[in-house]
DNA sequence: CTTGATGCAAATGGTTTGCATGTTT
DNA sequence: AAACATGCAAACCATTTGCATCAAG
């Protein structure tokens, strides 16, 4: 695995020094998504704080720079059924879990599909990318109500 | 759990039991779903299909029809992402995980997330709904090219 | 007859795209 | 200057909704 830059000017140049080029639109979001670094951000999201640093930026750049990210390696899209697609950073690697009641998201530690995808391989021959998946269901609290 | 009946007069007699209407819609939904029993049949080859035995439900008919069927515990959909939701019969319970590359859909066994469920319970409190997730990944065919 | 289902058209919401223009290198 | 990213508006696609009408009970 190569080593993962964290600072937003190490992630910049090892953008650059892979030929990419370093706009407003890119440093903003990933400047962005390190002020949050907890957070899960909508396209919506990312869109309101880029665009109080960079008022000029346009939603369709926010969808296209969050595309270029993740296919970069540095960003990951979660997204499930119709709800928003949300990001971070690669490098902050979990599952998610989603209450269908409350909405929250629970962050499930990284392996915590390893013993399926593992079955998966063994019994179907199926490599599992379950990185992008969202289990619903319902969260301590409202199961209890 | 109830006892599911598999005919369609058995499902329609459990529906009207319930207060519930039969309507020409649902009769053929019912119908064309029986017909592909082992079919994921989208919104939209679910409207081909009724459209075929019954020219005037219009599409949003079938939105609406699959949503009641659903909502009856006839149903279940499943979807991943931004594409279309699928539906089969809740009796024939069963996990899906998709393949990135060629889009097929493989069946996994209804209990493939007991385990992983298991552990979402003890070690977070939160009980899984696993039941409309897609799991993406590589099919053996395409991770082995 | 009363309640609920349907047809239709129009709206929605998230996301994508075509194209002319502006920026990075 | 060449290659690429962006702004903008318009298109897209699955899905939903308002409302008048129709059918099931």
């Amino acid at each position: 695995m190569a080593s993962s830059p964290t600072g937003i000017d190490g992630i910049l140049a090892d953008l650059r020094a892979r030929g990419e080029r370093i706009t407003t639109a890119r440093r903003v979001v990933l400047q962005v998504l390190l002020d949050h670094p907890d957070g899960h951000l909508t396209i919506d999201e990312l869109a309101d704080q880029v665009s109080e640093q960079a008022p000029d930026v346009h939603l369709s750049t926010i969808y296209r720079t969050a595309e270029f990210l993740e296919q970069a390696g540095v960003l990951v899209s979660v997204r499930l059924g119709a709800s928003p697609a949300v990001y971070h950073f690669a490098s902050n690697a979990h599952h998610h879990a989603r209450c269908e009641n409350c909405g929250a998201v629970i962050e499930l530690p990284g392996n915590a599909f390893d013993a399926l995808g593992r079955r998966l391989l063994r019994d179907h021959g199926f490599r599992a990318h379950p990185n992008h998946v969202v289990i619903p269901g319902l969260c301590r609290d409202c199961d209890n109500s």
